[in-house]
DNA sequence: AGCGTAGAGATTGTTCAACAATCCTGCAAG
DNA sequence: CTTGCAGGATTGTTGAACAATCTCTACGCT
């Protein structure tokens, strides 16, 4: 086995490693229940406000009640259950105050992340902006062929990337929690075009200041697109 | 049955009966247990690092693994404990590293909530401020019979409830979880007095000026008391 | 008819005991 | 010094059982 290679080298090649059986390892029968459940609910198969039977479900889940009820406590913290003591699990329905809620954190964590970049510009390596780029075009392309929720699901892989610039585990831990229950808002909106469309072209500008290193502009910019977001959001809510 | 009482008095009656009957009928063993474990720890019984054997807490605590393990699960979510798949669950350990995050975090959202108080003070009812200020007493009569972690407890809950004041349930949860993971530093600080005293009179002004609606001042006065807290943190963290 | 109540049936909360899968330790071999 | 292999201990998962609680229906009362 060669020992070759800068010290640096090596240590990223065993991160990469590193990474790749703890993804392996992260079987859990219960948190693979909590994946296809998750994707139930983010996709809407599961609308709001539907109850999740244990009996039904450790049956198609093919998992025992004890491993099931761990995978609900899992998405119960993620905000996509919520538990009615004695009653059961079921998909929260969120209403104009948690638009409200979730589009004040965003704000303060995306915009804070995006004017904290000026400060740590010089030791941000390059390609570091490179998933946003390519969560832009899948974007644009997704748009081409008018698949709108997929346009949706990269636009939010595009905000979850730009909070991972900020390198904090406890802000990513928070961003996956609040895109999470923005996805289930989602579904409570018969126009995915019109929700989704006008943020394509925005996310571009967005990170073609980014790459500019226009750091201010593009956190002001973030703000207003937040902003405007929400009122698509509440809108769309209250014509609903 | 008197139904007298303007609306609004009878909706706060109300509002604490619910609460009353949630804080009984609040589910019991897991969270119980959890309860139990969640002091050992935030107290320093458990010191960072430590495993937590199940067969041994099911025989202190009297309940089974399966209760046992969700109890774990709901501190894990909290950030009292981490799981390692297959090997257990340890107290963590957290590392400067983990303060920047932390501190980072704080900063970010108290002080836009106190910013933000700017916007909604007509609407902020009176005797809003007031379980502030009960904190800060409660830090000051500590500090004089030399009750340190006492005083820090009395500080902590004087963030929570200055976060409390924005009526954002997620900026209530994330706030839990960051004071739980900042209690489990203070235990590899070998000196309380000096890591709290300084802030009593600290959150005294702080709460002086909330009182007197000089919420850009004390915003600025929380900012910089964040980032000295953070540093006297960071300090003693070197120096152990 | 309207209302409150009792009981049956279904669902959730909790426990227990057993087995499977994985990790750690110590020791022997190369 | 590293590698490979038992053996023992711990965790992961299951299924069944029972208790507690909720929902719904049917009944009786005013």
């Amino acid at each position: 086995m060669s020992t070759g290679g800068a010290d640096e080298g090596r240590q990223a090649w065993l991160r990469t490693v590193a990474d790749d059986v703890a993804r392996l390892d992260r079987s859990s029968s219960a948190e693979r229940a909590a994946d296809i459940l998750r994707r139930s609910i983010t996709e809407g198969a599961l609308p709001p406000g539907a109850q999740l039977s244990e009996i039904e479900l450790t049956e198609v889940l093919e998992v025992s009640r004890n491993t099931l009820r761990e995978a609900f406590r899992l998405l119960t913290h993620e905000g996509l259950l919520v538990y009615k003591l004695h009653r059961g699990v079921f998909v929260p329905e969120l209403d104009e105050r948690d638009v409200i809620d979730l589009y004040r954190l965003r704000r303060v964590l995306e915009v804070d992340v995006v004017r904290g970049l000026a400060e740590r510009d010089p030791e941000l390596p390059a390609g570091r902006l490179e998933p946003l780029q390519a969560d832009v075009e899948a974007a644009e392309a997704a748009a081409l062929v008018d698949r709108w929720p997929a346009v949706g699901t990269a636009n939010m892989r595009f905000h979850e990337h730009l909070i991972g610039l900020a390198d904090s585990t406890r802000m990513d831990a928070m961003t996956g929690r609040l895109l999470a229950e923005l996805r289930l808002l989602f579904h409570v909106i018969a126009t995915p075009r019109e929700l989704h469309e006008p943020y394509i072209a925005r996310n571009r500008g967005l990170f073609e200041l980014l790459e500019a290193r226009k750091y201010e502009q593009a956190a002001a910019d973030l703000h207003q697109y937040l902003l405007d977001s929400e009122q698509g959001i509440l809108e769309a809510f209250r014509a609903r």
